[in-house]
DNA sequence: ATGCGTATTGCGAATCGTTCGCAATTAACC
DNA sequence: GGTTAATTGCGAACGATTCGCAATACGCAT
């Protein structure tokens, strides 16, 4: 079978080595269910890995595109979540709290929106909605 | 002639005073092209707010409503703005740095989209785009 | 398996943006 | 003009992130 990405042949594309610590990383990455932050991170891991070198591990993930960073709506640490193959966003319910992903192709309108109308090739588009997510604004859907 | 917003009795409604430091960093606000970080507009009041004043009147602004906060892309600092009164958002020009403000019905769009299809009542809308404007992917536009 | 050289880690100190505590000041109302 | 509570300015405190550097571990060749 194969793994989503294979994070060894990742690093070694980019001239970095696979490290325990950055392979621990990748793992609590790869299975959080949301956006954690470094501090998250590092708290999960098997060997607690020092906080930053997790900061390390993520700010490389990043750089070599196989992670995401992001800073949701109010809160001033950044998150980090695996880079999910296309556009995606998140929604801030300001009632639960909680942070949902958001696939499908608004990124894609967003960007093709603003190539035709302005002329502006979107590298990266940062989506953040906060408001009532459907479970608290109609408490039947719970 | 009707001043777009009346800062004096914005903050009698909300139980404030209006001090000359407050409609300095107004003025500042109001007089700047885009997004200014608390440093920023510390460093244009005409007689040099302290910063630390300047970060509670931002505050302030941004509770009653009359100012937004966002956190752009890579930046760390926040910044803010007048609220406009509808929702737009901003577009980063990772060449020249640009930050533009895009009205329009994107994001109404977005709310849209949002509340048919997923049942989430958007509160408030954060967009982030960075990519090549139109004026650096294209020289000719210059 | 073993050793080498370099990338990486861990630690603590440094940095940056932002907030807090508190004495001195000042706006709003009489 | 006087009273009083809100606000300012300052410097210290804070949380997130980064940096410097000695110790360590990976990847490669042997």
């Amino acid at each position: 079978m194969k793994e989503s990405i294979d994070l060894k042949s990742q690093l070694r594309q980019h001239g970095h080595k696979l490290t325990t610590q950055r392979a621990e990383v990748w793992e609590v990455l790869k299975g959080a269910p949301g956006h954690l932050t470094a501090e998250q991170v590092a708290a999960d891991t098997a060997s607690g890995v020092n906080l930053a070198s997790v900061y390390r591990a993520l700010g490389l993930f990043t750089d070599i595109g196989i992670a995401r960073e992001s800073r949701l709506g109010n809160d001033d640490a950044a998150r980090w979540e695996v880079a999910h193959p296309d556009d995606e966003f998140h929604i801030v319910c300001r009632s639960c709290g909680r942070v949902e992903h958001h696939g499908g192709d608004l990124v894609q309108q967003i960007r093709t929106h603003l190539s035709n109308s302005h002329g502006f090739e979107a590298a990266t588009v940062e989506l953040a909605v906060s408001g009532e997510c459907s479970r608290c604004s109609d408490p039947s859907a719970a």
